[in-house]
DNA sequence: CCAAGAAACATGAATTTTCATATAAATCTT
DNA sequence: AAGATTTATATGAAAATTCATGTTTCTTGG
């Protein structure tokens, strides 16, 4: 059932460069999203909540591209996580523009135990995978972050990928 | 030694192989979404045109599947996608309850431009990138998904890769 | 200092997506 | 062969997302 044996030639989809990285990408989140949606939160809230871990008191702007979120819908993201008392927002005093973002004691609580859990799924993964740490594959996919964000440098989304910015290398 | 304040050691998020992997979809992407969209597409149809191409006259449910969108989400899809001419919708007459799609002739040409616009792209990209084929890139990310399939099977979304399929190796 | 422009967020309307469930057609059971 | 189950797709209401644009607050040149 699984063969296609219609298409006597190479198919184009399972072996496209694009739809494998999509397909890795939601291969690998499936069971810790699920996980996430079980804590309460969706997707793009858990990817707000984890870039914050990082950078707490990030403005909107940033966090959006931190979180590849386009900037709209991450405000209204962040205003419903400030209704559920996860995040806090407050005007930069030295730029009334800004809006920073900041955990609240009881988001902080939240994010430290899923970006716990993400650790332990990850390396469950990557020892299931190949045994290692991941170092080969993740620097392959942060050569072709770099890649493509050098070499084609605007997005069409308005977001831009965090991956240059790790300082230092997973141990 | 001090933990308590801020981590100024190596973050979490730019790290984090699913962070990776996101990013990296995203940003190979990017490009060739906005030419997608220049063509009077959305990204899904993109993705239902491109799975078509490979396996026309598919079964709303294995569609779903290949292209990873919800099954209730891409019947609503398919139904634009017929309004506007791209695709037909004939039920199977072996069974009544399956829904066959196939591209129309103009439906059919789009797609054919398209993905040879993809694997320009492609190519372009690769060379670029590590100078090959992505051969080796290719086969690790078909080892992912092949590995997150197998050890996981069931899908939170209830969609799955096409990866396991490639009957051919890219040439 | 003022006007013009830019930057940072917010907002609203149109559209999509999600989720649960309805409908319909096969298949299985006994 | 009737009823029960399963499979395939459709549908509706609620919610999320998109896109263009509005508002407010800096910044800068004159």
């Amino acid at each position: 059932m699984n063969k296609t044996i219609e298409n006597p030639k190479a198919p184009f989809v399972p072996n496209y460069l694009l739809y494998l990285l999509a397909a890795a990408s939601e291969a690998a989140s499936a069971r810790f999203h699920s996980h996430v949606r079980t804590r309460g939160l969706r997707v793009p809230e858990w990817r707000v909540m984890a870039c914050l871990t990082d950078t707490d008191g990030s403005m909107v702007t940033e966090l959006a591209r931190y979180a590849m979120i386009e900037q709209s819908r991450l405000t209204k993201i962040i205003i419903q996580m400030d209704a559920r008392g996860l995040v806090s927002r407050r005007s930069d005093p030295k730029d009334g523009r800004r809006v920073r973002v900041f955990l609240t004691p009881q988001g902080r609580t939240l994010a430290d135990e899923l970006v716990a859990d993400a650790r332990a799924h990850e390396l469950e993964l990557l020892k299931s995978f190949q045994g290692g740490d991941g170092t080969e594959i993740k620097d392959t996919l942060r050569a072709l972050i770099r890649h493509l964000e050098s070499d084609q440098p605007d997005q069409a989304d308005g977001t831009a990928s965090l991956a240059g910015n790790a300082e230092i290398a997973d141990s």
